[in-house]
DNA sequence: TCAGTAAAATAACAAGTGTTATAAACCTGA
DNA sequence: TCAGGTTTATAACACTTGTTATTTTACTGA
């Protein structure tokens, strides 16, 4: 019947998100694009109706990473929060445009921190119930001001204005958690 | 001699300025800088070599005009570190633009986030002795830890991940420098 | 008054962008 | 084999960007 497809939406998805990994999207080009899939522009707009698309498929795929990303990131911590957290703040350092794609950013079709940091997992939901296992009376409040803080540490790492090692920083998520617990009772 | 200037470094700044203050500085474009100041593009590259000179300046700008908002914003934590986060995250709420030029963004010619917030007045310098005196026995880390709490509220608010009060705003900031300090003691 | 000179306006160039028209390539059912 | 239809490549369009010739304007010292 026809032409065979042989730039499938899998490939030109691949390219992009690679190439936002590591230039971030606002240099994502449809050329670039392209370029990179060694095609030519067409075949990206066949399969994703504009650049807009593509950012959409783009930004879900980021944000599955970053779930991926914490399954397997190590559990060094004990407090609640502190697991998410330490993962949260590799990630910036490590992924920087990612994190800044998913977390720092203001676009329209953006989700909410929570709904990321929650995930299909209920990652913040586990812990927050751990929270309230170990005796917390008010484990969302907690949540909240841990994350405000985590979050600080991230963004600073975006910027260059946080640089502790993953021992440091563990001890310091560890030793915030403590102090704002120590301030509920 | 010669033609007598009419478009002065003065009115190309403030335009720009103005610009980055209301859409940022990602869309400040020397036409619409000519356009909005009522000039073509030409007496803009006579002023400023290109558009990165023109950076720098709104960049120097918006420093000194975060100066002049934390010497204006009024006073109302007993705390140390208080006052400044209140200022600093009032800043991020209601010049967006400006806070992510100044602390949010990772250009080249950036000043580091405690170069800018130290200013000419040396604030930060001055809040760590408020605590020093107040008996804080690391001054330095307790500003660190709350300053990462202040720069997370301060980044949530861009994208809409925080919205409290600044009455909830200034509870939440002395609770967190009790719960910082009481952890040093 | 008028020549010289600096500033400003006009217009253009070269890149780079998303997107689309057109043409070539290629696969498959008949 | 070959006609129809789909995918791809090639070009192009329309637009925006920074930046720079070129020309016009207007001021001032003589």
């Amino acid at each position: 019947m026809a032409r065979k497809e042989s730039i499938t939406m899998q490939l030109i998805l691949d390219t992009a998100f690679a190439m936002t990994r590591q230039e971030g999207f606002a240099n994502v080009t449809a050329r670039k694009v392209a370029a990179q899939a060694g095609c030519s522009t067409q075949p990206i707009f066949r399969v994703y109706k504009n650049m807009d698309e593509l950012w959409d498929a783009v930004y879900d795929r980021a944000a599955a990473f970053f779930q991926d990303y914490y399954g397997l990131y190590p559990r060094m911590g004990k407090a609640p929060f502190v697991n998410l957290g330490m993962a949260y703040i590799a990630f910036a350092r490590e992924e920087k445009h990612l994190f800044e794609l998913l977390f720092a950013s203001d676009q329209e079709n953006r989700k909410s921190m929570y709904e990321l940091l929650n995930g299909a997992n209920g990652n913040v939901v586990s812990e927050i119930n751990l929270a309230k296992a170990a005796g917390c009376p008010d484990p969302g409040d907690l949540f909240m001001k841990m994350w405000i803080f985590i979050h600080g540490a991230a963004c600073m790492t975006l910027t260059g204005d946080y640089d502790l090692s993953e021992v440091q920083t563990l001890a310091l998520l560890e030793r915030s958690y403590e102090a704002f617990a120590a301030a509920h009772r």
